[in-house]
DNA sequence: GTGAAAGCGCTAACAA
DNA sequence: TTGTTAGCGCTTTCAC
């Protein structure tokens, strides 16, 4: 077959006998062509293999990109990592494609990031930060695209908002820790010197406790990255200062999980000498020898809304700015 | 300060008393314009806040494009996480933005990404998958483009290939629980409808027990994805029907760290009682009470490598076809 | 229902 | 060292 290697629209229009205009009409399926014209575009376009070319026609007239750019704060974390494939499994399904960066809970890497993006011309941005910098909200502003921000819950959003509020998942903690009547309540965090939204879930724990007469009595936060080791070490770390504490909030299940593998290891038992919660809703968590007290993140579900909103944006179509999607404290039996 | 939403390098050369070609030249640092020149179109470009337009400049000639596209099984993967937050991070910080896809280990789901990713006209795509389809392999013939071939070491790649050969990593730890005198051997896997590389280590895994004059005694294949409570469940299933098995080998360390858990509740001693081995060196396994039998994966490492062997291509310099990224089996004490 | 013409911002090729 | 010209493939606008 003597195809060329990139066969254009106005190829498909010779075979055809038409205009190329009328093909990009069909290929796009706007209406203005007849049902006969239809067919034998279509054919034609299949026989020769065409592929559109979407940098021509988003660079032709901007607005017609299906560019979306996420910036998430890393790639291999459990729970980003699903919500990002639920939104790229999404956006591809409604024919979207997707640009990914990632800047660790760093605002100046976010910052490099959306730059580099909008060199692309986007049809919309998806950001989970806690902050934006000056530079990237200006950056945003020239864009002038639909954005959506993802994870926390914004009350005055850029654009669109799809989350929930970690300062609430840590105040209804708190109150669950204090109602089963523990009185020496520690925290152990990872990633102290970054804006975490896991900072966010301890001002709202330490509010929760507060309301009930408590306070965190002691805590370890440390400048490493939460994870199952670091939870493991964080927890001894933190007994050997306060060995009478009745109760552990973890920044997340998984760091929540290496405390219980420390606390078994040590041969206290949970939850009769010590109780622990962590936050997420991870998989790991689901082979602890008693179900862990935590916070259930629906993350499948907020990639899929997520992805949803910000297509109906693209589409007009009406959409709320604000969309809350449900996390739950799941009770366990660890506390 | 009155200036247009999206300055080009006319607006540049207007300020500076240039052509707009000298411009581009200044900007893309080529060479050919004087010192004075640059020090002018630098400073009038900060100024006018002017951000590139890759479109643009991928759709005039391509060969200048700095999209590169890849596409891994799953973005919510331990391993495949690692993998892509390092291989994103090389990429961009040689200047090329990542554009994302994932398969699910299902062909024509690739497929379906590569035509969706062609008509971006990437600089370069990177896959992941065990098998490509036809239409695949047409597709990218067409594209003409570097390709790269991750995970798992292609001995005649497409064009570059990083990696390590999981049938190999099977054979290996096959001999090691031979060796160790394990003789009623058990494997679990998940997946076991889909093109997976878990698949492949387990050939290789066959092979090295049918050296020792061995050969896998019971297996649990589930359809369903290796995680940590489908390793607790398999491992209840396949004693189930083989409560003898001395030592079993998991498609992965999640499967294993739920494997031990299950034989932790259940009483069973490891290794005394039963051997169990993974795959992969996720970071979960770094709490078990014992160090787990497993093949550590450099994740960070091969994405690092690869991102910097595709760049190598794209800027003409030399680059092995094939690259090994060594494997390390750690002996551990649960065999 | 269809076609013709213009132009998006950039870069290769060639000219000065 | 710098400038001019042409054109990438598509979509919008306007005409028929």
């Amino acid at each position: 077959m003597a195809k060329r290697p990139n066969p254009g629209l106005q190829a498909i229009a010779d075979r055809v006998g038409v205009s190329k205009m009328t093909v990009s009409r069909v290929l796009r399926g706007g209406g203005g062509f007849s049902a006969e014209t239809e067919a034998k575009v279509r054919e034609a376009a299949d026989a020769l293999g065409y592929v559109p070319n979407r940098l021509a026609a988003a660079f032709g007239r901007s607005g017609t990109s299906t560019l979306v750019g996420v910036c998430v704060p890393r790639l291999n974390s459990a729970l980003f990592g699903s919500v990002l494939e639920s939104l790229n499994a999404t956006l591809a399904r409604l024919g979207y494609d997707t640009m990914i960066g990632a800047h660790d809970h760093l605002p100046s890497e976010e910052e490099a990031w959306i730059r580099a993006l909008a060199a692309w011309k986007p049809a919309a941005v998806v950001l989970t930060s806690r902050e934006h910098s000056a530079r990237t909200l200006s950056t945003l502003r020239d864009m002038s695209v639909p954005v959506l921000e993802m994870w926390d819950l914004r009350t005055a959003p850029i654009d669109l908002s799809v989350g929930f509020s970690h300062y609430d998942n840590g105040w209804e903690m708190a109150r669950t820790i204090a109602n089963a009547g523990r009185q020496r309540i520690g925290y152990i965090g990872g990633l102290a010197e970054r804006q975490t939204m896991g900072a966010v879930r301890l001002n709202g724990f330490r509010k929760g406790l507060d309301e009930a007469g408590l306070s965190v009595f002691a805590e370890e936060r440390l400048t490493d990255r939460p994870g199952f080791y670091s939870g493991y070490y964080a927890t001894e770390m933190l007994l050997a200062r306060a060995p009478k504490l009745d109760a552990i909030y973890y920044q997340d299940d998984e760091m929540a999980i290496g405390g219980q593998a420390y606390l078994t290891a040590r041969g206290i038992r949970v939850p009769d000498d010590i109780g622990i919660a962590g936050w997420g809703g991870m998989e790991a968590a689901s082979i602890l020898p008693r179900r862990l007290t935590t916070t259930m993140v629906p993350t499948t579900r907020l990639g899929k809304v997520a992805a949803e909103a910000l297509v109906s944006r693209l589409r007009d179509a009406p959409v709320q700015d604000v969309t809350v999607v449900q996390t739950r404290l799941v009770p366990g039996s660890t506390i």
